[in-house]
DNA sequence: TATTGTTATACTCTATAACTATA
DNA sequence: TATAGTTATAGAGTATAACAATA
């Protein structure tokens, strides 16, 4: 395992990174803010979906799911279907124009990475990727217990 | 050069960083939000330093600095010193109490990190700590003008 | 009684603009 | 006139708590 110290930067860069997000947050179209996006993605890769399940997969509570899904229905980006097996709840689905939106949102901060990062190659991409990725999951995922020094 | 389709992959895991700063920062001492870790680390790395040079490094306005670093002041984890060349100018540098502040956080975030990544390679924390810096460094550095196509 | 989703309120972090005091 | 720093105000994103509807 790696040292205290090597954690300690790890966990600075990490923090560092919040500017970087910024910096991307700059380049997107003003009525599609990141979070907008995040969400939009995250029902693109999942497909129907249903508010509590967006909001684990967000990582995010899902009151701040909720305001934000609202944002993107006003805006006819995704449509809220009521579920017949529980009518508590509705299926969240991407429309045409959602999908649109989020291809343009894409394309944008794409576009932005490819100017700052136009020297990298491209394994150092797709392992960065694939980090960024092993990282998240990590995280999120649900953690046996912290075992006791018995 | 990486594909448009590589780079928006890599936009959307940085987005999910998000997600694991947000948790880090919940390991946080309650007077020492994440912010403030920032920019005490920030001092400790580059000595005594100004405010606009400070608000260069952490890529925000010095605006915002000035209220992280009068926060700082408060609790006398800095030392705000008036600068004999320049006397619209302050000098900033880390007290002893802020060095044991910047120790605690990191402490604090490390161990976070080394429960949740206890199966990762010491390789693996190097190389993904030298990527995170290299993508910030490639985005807050200056940039030269994009080439028109002529 | 518990759960799904919404809304009200508050907190953190940031940016813009107006201000002061020096240069 | 321009620059260093401060403060006031606004906006984006999040969390907690109270609520309505349904299970």
């Amino acid at each position: 395992m790696a040292t205290q110290q090597q954690f300690a930067e790890l966990a600075s860069q990490l923090r560092g990174t919040l500017a970087v997000v910024r910096e991307m947050a700059r380049a997107m179209p003003p009525d599609c803010p990141p979070a907008s996006a995040g969400v939009l993605s995250a029902i693109s890769r999942n497909g129907e979906i249903r508010m509590s399940r967006l909001a684990e997969l967000l990582d995010i509570d899902m009151s701040v799911t909720s305001r934000h899904v609202a944002h993107l229905a006003e805006r006819g980006w995704i449509e809220r279907a009521p579920d017949p097996l529980d009518r508590r709840s509705r299926l969240l689905r991407l429309t045409a124009l959602g999908d649109l939106a989020l291809r343009t949102a894409q394309d944008h901060v794409a576009e932005v990475l490819a100017e700052r990062l136009s020297d990298w190659p491209d394994e150092d991409v797709e392992r960065f990727t694939d980090l960024l990725d092993r990282l998240r999951t990590g995280f999120c995922e649900p953690r046996p217990l912290p075992r006791t020094n018995t």
